[in-house]
DNA sequence: ATGCAGACTGAATAGCCATTCAGTAAGAAT
DNA sequence: ATTCTTACTGAATGGCTATTCAGTCTGCAT
């Protein structure tokens, strides 16, 4: 057994964690099964990060993160505003067979009941908004958006992205991708104003074939 | 201790498990609180049910059903298309804190491990879904609204409702009741078309002082 | 009255898992 | 080399709860 940094090895269990909220969903997630897969012991996921409880809050920061990494790439992007909020919540969106979603539902779920997941997710979700709302200003400033909160409006178009996904995960819906992205596009001339929709548009025809 | 007829006593069964459920979500539901809560023994509830999974299940259908059972009245309550779908779709909306949706948000997350929880789901999502599309039908018929596809617009509406509760219960923003309701007119006006805004201001008037 | 079906119970049981703990050893520091 | 810190382990432990089981009791049918 080579014998790694606290730090390496608190990376890879979280690494590890995640992999298998994922695969399995939270509640399903045990100890001695992320060790196993670690080629560990137990112990040493205790050792580590204490309790269960704690190792969980901390893989779902872990997720988050790099969630949010990915969000500030898309929104230091070189473009306009309109592509912005138009590659963010693309992104945000559920594709495919969503994986990435179960675990959100899953921490949406839990965190009802864990005052720290909760927080995590506040957090989460505050940084999206704050985000997107951003760049909403933005093309308010420069006379493309027009809205009267520009928060408000995001939250209004993730929540509905949030309920999409639970129709795709939950309620075995299947939504193309071309079918979303006409929808999306719908809500944002309706949120942002028809100039919206044209700036967008032609910002599309850029990233989608 | 009184004996009851086997039908009463899940009934009663059923009906204190949703209530701890919708108290303090389902992963933290023991049997032996039921059991408590009723001043029977944790023995008889499997005596009735058979294993936990089993009254789980079966109590998010009570809950389900009960849920239909208002959508149906409302359905048949005289008046517009477009008052029907209004109030349908305020009663599917979170208000408040919201403590009936925990119960569905919880459920979401168990279903995506357990397939009898997922087809129950499925089947009341359906239910909605069609309610108010057909509800929409008429409008459309009526010539009241306008919509390409009517269970699209159900799908696209509740999900945002879907959405705003999570917002509510999970991120814990307070959303009022009358922030709220000028969401869901907006949305209404845009799924389906503005005559619908202007039913639907005639039929609130009339519900919301 | 008597029997009987079946609702109901108390007291085990048993399985599952997080967590503990006493100790081992690897590698850095000296 | 020796020491010392600390990552790490194997083998308990302990707590929690669903489930079982061997009966008990109740009200109805005969």
């Amino acid at each position: 057994m080579t014998r790694k940094t606290a730090q390496a090895r608190r990376v890879e269990v979280l690494g590890e964690t995640v992999r298998q909220i994922r695969a399995g969903g939270m509640s399903a997630l045990r100890v001695a099964d992320v060790a196993a897969a670690m080629d560990v012991s137990a112990a040493l996921i205790i050792y580590h990060f204490e309790t269960k409880e704690k190792l969980l809050a901390e893989a779902l920061m872990y997720a988050a993160e790099s969630d949010l990494r990915k969000l500030g790439r898309i929104m230091r992007e070189p473009g306009t505003p309109a592509t912005r909020v138009m590659a963010a919540l693309e992104w945000y969106a559920p594709t495919g067979r969503a994986r990435g979603w179960q675990l959100w539902i899953d921490a949406w779920s839990f965190s009802m009941r864990d005052k720290v997941l909760a927080k995590v997710l506040v957090d989460l979700q505050g940084q999206w908004t704050d985000a997107i709302g951003g760049a909403i200003d933005e093309g308010v400033a420069e006379g493309v958006f027009t809205t009267e909160n520009s928060r408000d409006a995001a939250t209004r178009l993730t929540s509905m992205l949030d309920g999409l996904a639970v129709r795709m995960l939950v309620h075995q819906e299947r939504i193309g991708r071309l079918e979303l992205h006409a929808w999306l596009a719908r809500q944002v001339e309706l949120e942002l104003g028809e100039t919206a929709r044209k700036a967008i548009a032609c910002g599309v025809n850029n990233s989608i074939p």
